[in-house]
RNA sequence: GGCGGCGUAGCCAAGUGGGAAGGCGACGGUCUGCAAAACCGUUAUUCCCCGGUUCAAAUCCGGGCGCCGCCUCCA
């Protein structure tokens, strides 16, 4: 039984979506304004997982992530380079577009640009007007945020709180300041649309109040987001949507940590940004899913080379032994043996992998426990190696041990999008990234490796010694393994 | 100032009423020409501090200390 952490009520609560197996959820996507970071790269994989989760479960999800492609910084940015909002909004759509795609995401059932919904957010702006919760000053139309009992419901503070510690501008055109563009009049030279007030551009909020109703109705199950969008943007969302519906727009609420860098806020002003792109320069980009999957998706989570190198090696492990157990299954081995008989640590690893799918799924259930769900990977990895070692007796392990073995990785690996290369590929992909940053090139390694090769056969072990010295101080590491030797950077 | 969260081993990190998961590192061992990898073993009588509730608290309540986030169209 499903139970998931809900920004509203504070509390852990049993998941039942409104319409028996059908699921509705909406993500808060990107503004398409720069390239993405780390932070983005968190939210869509903690929402990846949630998506994959719930269809593993049965559900039959309607997953929505939009794209801001009408904002203050995408008009600020093509001013400054003297193009159309369009072109910038475009190239960063591809851009992202890419990221995912390398990250491993599932593309989202449907992926609505704020543009395409105009009609939409101005019909729910009448709307809100005719229902007495907006007002209309010049061509600016404002929520008020008075008329709504709720406001404030979400991120926890009433309106008297936030006015007595307000950092919100002073705008002539408000009668609150509190009060929140539904729309805004334009500006010469900025992005427009006709409207009943005029022409404009919608505001902000208004546009995943629209598009989340368009797709998905009155009431989603699931709305999620990073943590900071609780305040304005989703108190707002709920406010603007259930004045015109009455309905509440979400069941539950889900929100992610943020991303620190070496424990500092990443911000422009502190220029610490990393892109997702630099990343994948030197990480595979299923490393960066465990290392994001490692950690509870709503505590925060702190990026370093350490904290990075650690995933590395986790991962480096677990492909090592899918690794293996991939030799194994090709070498061949034993028949279905009958479980009885078998000695000791096969015995353990049988039950690891028969116990794993119960545990996995327990894990999951708990507010996804991405987190406690690797450690029972470990778990799983560790009692195989346990009986892949001995090479002498390995051969004779039963088949439909490393074929379930096999299978748990495959499955539910792929809820959390990771485990799904083959071994050669991950360990040469991320060897690749390694190597860029190194001053010696592949196939000069592999000369010292034929070289320490021959010295080895002479039983010339100072000389093989020497060649393992020297390429460890370019920093590479030799491991001998029965089938020859490999390299890795230390 | 208001609101919310966090503090678990040298480090990373689960656990939210009754066994302190898992990983990294370290140390000892098996294996190896020597290594590495892999495996085995050891590594928190105790969960920031002080009180309280309870048969029982890392977990609930009160107080303190420390860190962080939001209150700015930042995921």
């Amino acid at each position: 039984m499903l139970r998931v952490y809900n920004t509203l009520s504070g509390k852990k609560e049993v998941f039942k979506p409104l319409c028996d197996k059908k699921v509705g959820m909406y993500v808060c996507g990107v503004t398409v304004y720069d390239l993405c970071h780390i932070g983005h790269a968190r939210s869509t994989v903690v929402f990846d997982v949630i998506f994959r989760y719930l269809r593993f479960l049965g559900y039959e999800v309607t997953y929505v992530r939009n794209i801001t492609d009408v904002d203050d910084k995408i008009i600020k940015k093509a001013n400054a380079e003297d193009v159309e909002c369009e072109e910038i909004a475009n190239r960063y759509i591809r851009e992202f577009t890419t990221d995912m795609e390398a990250l491993g995401l599932e593309k989202p059932t449907h992926e609505p640009k704020a543009t395409d919904h105009i009609r939409e957010m101005i019909r729910m702006a009448e709307r809100l007007m005719e229902r007495g919760y907006a007002y209309q000053t010049d061509g600016d139309v404002f929520f008020s945020v008075e008329k709504f009992a709720g406001y404030g419901k979400l991120s926890k503070r009433s309106p008297e709180q936030m006015r007595a510690g307000a950092r919100v501008e002073i705008d002539e055109k408000k009668r609150n300041p509190l009060d929140f563009a539904l729309w805004k009049a334009s500006k010469p030279g900025e992005p427009s649309w006709d409207s009943p007030w005029g022409r404009g551009r919608p505001g902000w909020h208004i546009e995943c109040s629209a598009m989340s109703q368009a797709y998905l109705g009155n009431t989603l199950d699931i709305h999620g987001g990073g943590k900071d969008l609780i305040f304005p943007h989703h108190e707002n969302e709920i406010t603007q949507s259930e004045g015109a519906t009455g309905k509440p727009l979400s069941q539950y609420w889900v929100h992610n940590g943020f991303v620190n860098i070496n424990r500092e806020k990443m911000s422009k002003s502190l220029g610490n940004i990393l892109t997702i792109k630099e990343i994948l320069d030197r990480y595979h980009p299923e490393i960066i899913r465990f290392f994001l999957l490692s950690h509870h998706y709503r505590s925060p989570v702190d990026f370093s080379d350490r904290n990075l190198a650690e995933a590395k090696m986790s991962m480096d492990r677990f492909y090592s032994t899918l690794k293996r157990m991939d030799e194994l299954e090709v070498e061949g081995l034993a028949s279905q043996g009958g479980e009885s008989s078998l000695e000791e640590g096969v015995q353990k690893a049988f039950e690891g992998v028969k116990a794993f799918p119960e545990r996995f799924k327990e894990a999951m259930d708990n507010d996804f426990n991405t987190a406690l769900a690797l450690g029972h990977f470990h778990d799983l990895a560790r009692n195989l190696n346990a009986v892949m070692r001995d090479e002498g007796s390995r051969h004779d392990l039963p088949t439909n041990l490393v074929t379930s073995a096999r299978d748990n990785f495959r499955l539910y690996g792929n809820i959390l999008g990771l485990f799904q290369c083959h071994p050669r590929d991950y360990l040469e992909g991320q060897r690749r990234r390694e190597l860029s940053g190194l001053q010696i090139a592949e196939d000069q390694i592999n000369r010292m490796i034929r070289e320490r090769d021959e010295a080895r056969k002479q039983r010339d072990w100072k000389l093989a010694d020497e060649i393992r010295e020297s390429l460890s101080s370019m920093g590479i590491a030799l491991e001998d393994e029965p089938d020859g030797t490999t390299w890795k950077r230390k």
